[in-house]
DNA sequence: AGCACGCCGACT
DNA sequence: GTCGGCGTGCTC
């Protein structure tokens, strides 16, 4: 009987799609294996294995799986339903999660390849355009199609393939491409393995008149341990030999030449083998080991258990004392981090303890890594304790026995952008939970949601006021910048008493972050005569100056344009800049402080892993004075010598139109705050603000989390917020504006009939056009205690009838579930 | 996502 | 009249 797959392919489809197995397959294939597979008119994809049958579709023809890539599963059975709980609940598509779940190495694509037909004989000339692409091929005969694309620079490469094809000028095949690479490492043997003394003393005769060549060969003799060992040789690499021996390679390789040597590639893992010195754990303090044993006390009652600590209380070795008693019990544990705070700090910090049994997973890691992780994860030889971002979540694990996740109010645990947009944190406690793990929830200032989750019994809480070493909490003193421009007497961004600070702080050797939570140059340019501001073609936004490149930028779709001479509305030529990015602040603080060493840190100066830990380690090792930086500057360091922060403009973060901007301006401006000080010292953080009377601002001075906690409650209680909703974003796109505003009322009257005033808008959202498309935004908002899963279902069957509808057909519906 | 088909405007 | 643009729909 035929047997038949179904598979999920890297793509946002809803489907999943039956493919045949021909004979010699049969045996190879299991629930969880990659196979590639045609999909569509050419291309080759690598789909997953969910189902293995016999049961024959009816409808249409079955193709064959091309080739089978697994002998053993890469998708674990608990991966998988981990997967269909993440689809269904984020609203998305098995193949979303799928791309975002298996790093690229694994997932090998076919390109088209473009082959010259060297038999090919025209009569008449070719169209110039087709001439073109002939000659390119003639050089180089076999190319693939991005390739020409680039090289002839035409715009419609295809069409010019596809007339090439149909005269048989050339021809065209499918070539998969695999993106990962094992590392080989060149290593060295004798060409004569049987090797006895006799031949070796022969070999030493021989090459008496070329020391050189011998020097090598005794090098080779001792590392190889020939004379202890015999023939149980240990292997020798090209590298160590030539390093050792001092000899050159023109040398080593006569001995090649002479048949003496020879060099065979040998494949090896790019994951560190270095060796550790493990084993230091530092004890806890009194306030540590309360709080430790709190939480395990918490664990025989609950699954999750919330450790609100104060910064700088020591969490990290919390952390590692529980991580220890998890591993005695032979399970294993994730260790989640926010994508910054992923820092050489907390890695060295765990690889001095974990040594071996740590992996690390982080997105700035080259995937070749990433992929070598997972096949780690699979083997017999697993990390016990991986520490990773949030898509470390998707690891394959066997025996998970806790999951920690520190920075748990952070928002970048969200995946905004491609779908999933999925929360690492609360798909890390459905992880958990299904492998009846423990989960571990570390923070100074709680996610509102969390808190209220800890308070009201649904998770345990620990709390840990003390701060570790004494290290007191800083002074914060409150600075009225709208007062002080009215009386003329700010320095550009800065009050006289931050300068006054920063200048004493220089003067005492100590350090200075300055923070600003926006990068670029101005936020944006402005024509002083018509008020005119350049906005993005595609994208209803602002344009971003940045100075540097004197070029102004779209933050949303990354599009660039020239600066203006002159304004297009009104010919004015007085272009004006508005307000204060990162860039502008370091511009300005090197005009008063031309003396001090300045760095910045932001998105534009951290595109790389080594710019951000450059960044870092200067600023640790007290080569840079003044550290100026967007949020990043917050995340999980610690520098030794700051004395002073500056929060330049709260506003820019209490002003954003969304229900988690206190909250979220609370939780920045604590951390940033949290890293002035140090021991025996009280740090200050000059906040400067336009408004300083606001409840969020003094509960900032006074570290009053439970007050910004109880004033953030009522008001989401009254406003229909989380923790007592839910929210579902509905997002419609299309091109066209009028269709897509006839789209959302009809939809949202639909969606009304049967949710009735849990449905909001249609309403533009602030950002209204991205990359050409119209953009609409609903917010359904869905008491705690009613059925989520009937919501989903009803949005869902609502979206179906809507595409239904022929005016709509090429309307864009996506889901933001729980957003941010 | 990628690719082919099909329908309309701007050229020979 | 055709070439080439993009909108639409399907992929086992």
């Amino acid at each position: 009987m035929k047997k038949f797959v179904d598979v999920i392919v890297p793509l946002p489809i809803a489907n999943q799609y039956t493919y045949s197995l021909p004979q010699e397959m049969e045996e190879m294939v299991q629930i969880g294996c990659r196979v590639i597979v045609p999909f569509g008119k050419k291309k080759f994809y690598t789909a997953i294995v969910t189902n293995v049958h016999y049961a024959a579709p009816e409808g249409y023809e079955t193709k064959d799986i091309a080739e089978v890539l697994d002998s053993s599963p890469v998708l674990l059975p608990k991966q998988y339903e981990f997967w269909q709980w993440l689809a269904e609940y984020y609203l998305c598509t098995l193949g979303d999660v799928y791309k975002a779940a298996i790093p690229s190495g694994m997932k090998l694509e076919s390109e088209t390849l473009v082959e010259y037909n060297p038999d090919f004989e025209t009569t008449a000339p070719l169209p110039e355009k087709e001439q073109k692409i002939l000659d390119l091929l003639s050089r180089d005969t076999e190319q693939c199609v991005t390739q020409l694309e680039k090289n002839s620079g035409l715009k419609n490469v295809l069409t010019v393939i596809k007339s090439l094809l149909d005269k048989e000028a050339i021809f065209v095949k499918e070539e998969l491409k695999r993106n990962y690479k094992p590392r080989t490492e060149a290593r060295v043997r004798l060409v004569n393995g049987e090797a006895d003394e006799a031949y070796l003393q022969r070999l030493f005769n021989e090459l008496s008149r070329a020391p050189k060549q011998l020097m090598i060969l005794m090098k080779y003799v001792e590392l190889s341990g020939w004379v202890t060992k015999g023939y149980a040789l240990k292997e020798v690499t090209k590298k160590e030999l030539l390093e050792k021996s001092g000899g050159s390679v023109a040398v080593f390789n006569g001995l090649v030449e002479k048949k003496v040597f020879e060099v065979y590639h040998q494949e090896i893992g790019r994951l560190d083998k270095g060796i550790l010195d493990t084993g230091d754990i530092n004890p806890l303090n009194i306030a540590q080991q309360q709080a430790y044993s709190n939480i395990l006390q918490c664990f025989r009652e609950k699954y999750v258990c919330l450790l609100h600590g104060v910064t700088s209380s020591g969490k990290t070795e919390i952390y590692i004392h529980l991580i220890q008693e998890v591993l005695k019990t032979g399970k294993q544990v994730l260790y989640l981090l926010p994508e910054i705070a992923l820092t050489t700090q907390i890695t060295e910090r765990l690889k001095r303890v974990f040594g071996h049994r740590l992996g690390i997973y982080h997105s700035k890691f080259p995937d070749a890594e990433r992929v070598e992780i997972w096949q780690k994860q699979l083997g017999e030889k697993s990390y016990d304790v991986i520490l990773g971002v949030r898509s470390s979540i998707f690891l394959p694990f066997r025996n998970l026995g806790l999951v920690i996740i520190d920075e748990e109010h952070e928002n970048t645990y969200k995946q905004q952008d491609p779908a999933p947009r999925y929360h690492a944190r609360s798909s890390a406690i459905m992880l958990a939970s299904m492998f009846k793990a423990k989960v571990l929830l570390g923070t100074a200032t709680p996610g509102v949601e969390t808190y209220f989750n800890a308070t009201s019994g649904k998770y345990g809480l620990v709390e840990l006021k003390e701060r570790y070493k004494d290290i007191r909490l800083p002074h914060i003193e409150l600075v009225d910048i709208k007062e002080l421009a009215h009386q003329k007497r700010m320095q550009g961004p800065f009050s006289p008493v931050l300068v006054k600070q920063i200048k004493e702080a220089l003067e005492r050797k100590e350090q200075v972050i300055l923070f600003q939570n926006r990068r670029g140059f101005a936020p944006m340019i402005e024509c002083h005569t018509c008020g005119w501001v350049p906005k993005c073609k595609n994208c209803d936004v602002s344009l971003t100056y940045h100075k540097g490149l004197n070029q102004l930028t779209c933050h949303y779709c990354g599009y660039t344009y020239q600066v203006p001479r002159s304004c297009p509305a009104c010919g004015g030529v007085e272009l004006m800049h508005r307000g204060f990015g990162t860039e502008r602040i370091e511009d300005d603080i090197k005009l008063i402080f031309p003396e001090a060493k300045v760095a910045r840190m932001d998105l534009d100066t951290t595109r790389t892993r080594t710019a951000y830990e450059k960044i870092i380690a200067d600023f640790e090792q007290g080569k840079t004075d003044i550290l100026i930086g967007t949020q990043m500057v917050s995340k999980g360091l610690d520098f030794d010598h700051v004395s002073v922060v500056g929060i330049l403009n709260a506003d820019t973060m209490l002003n954003f139109p969304d229900f988690r901007s206190y909250e979220r301006a609370f939780q920045l401006m604590a951390q940033v705050a949290g890293r002035a000080g140090r021991k025996n010292k009280q740090g200050l953080v000059i906040l400067q603000t336009k408004s300083p009377d606001l409840p969020v601002i003094h509960q900032v001075i006074h570290n009053d989390y439970e007050q910004l906690y109880y004033d953030q409650l009522a008001e989401r209680q009254m406003f229909k917020y989380p923790p007592y909703y839910r929210l579902i974003y509905v997002y419609l796109k299309h091109r066209k504006e009028d269709v897509l505003d006839l789209a959302a009322d009809t939809m949202a009257a639909q969606l009304r009939s049967g949710l009735g005033d849990r449905v909001l808008g249609p309403d533009k959202p602030p950002v209204a056009r991205i990359q050409t498309l119209f953009i609409k935004k609903m917010i359904v908002k869905v008491e705690q205690n009613a059925s989520i899963k009937k919501v989903r279902d009803y949005l869902l069957a609502v979206q179906r009838a809507i595409l239904e509808d022929e005016r709509f057909r090429s309307l864009l519906v996506y889901y933001d579930v729980d957003p941010q």
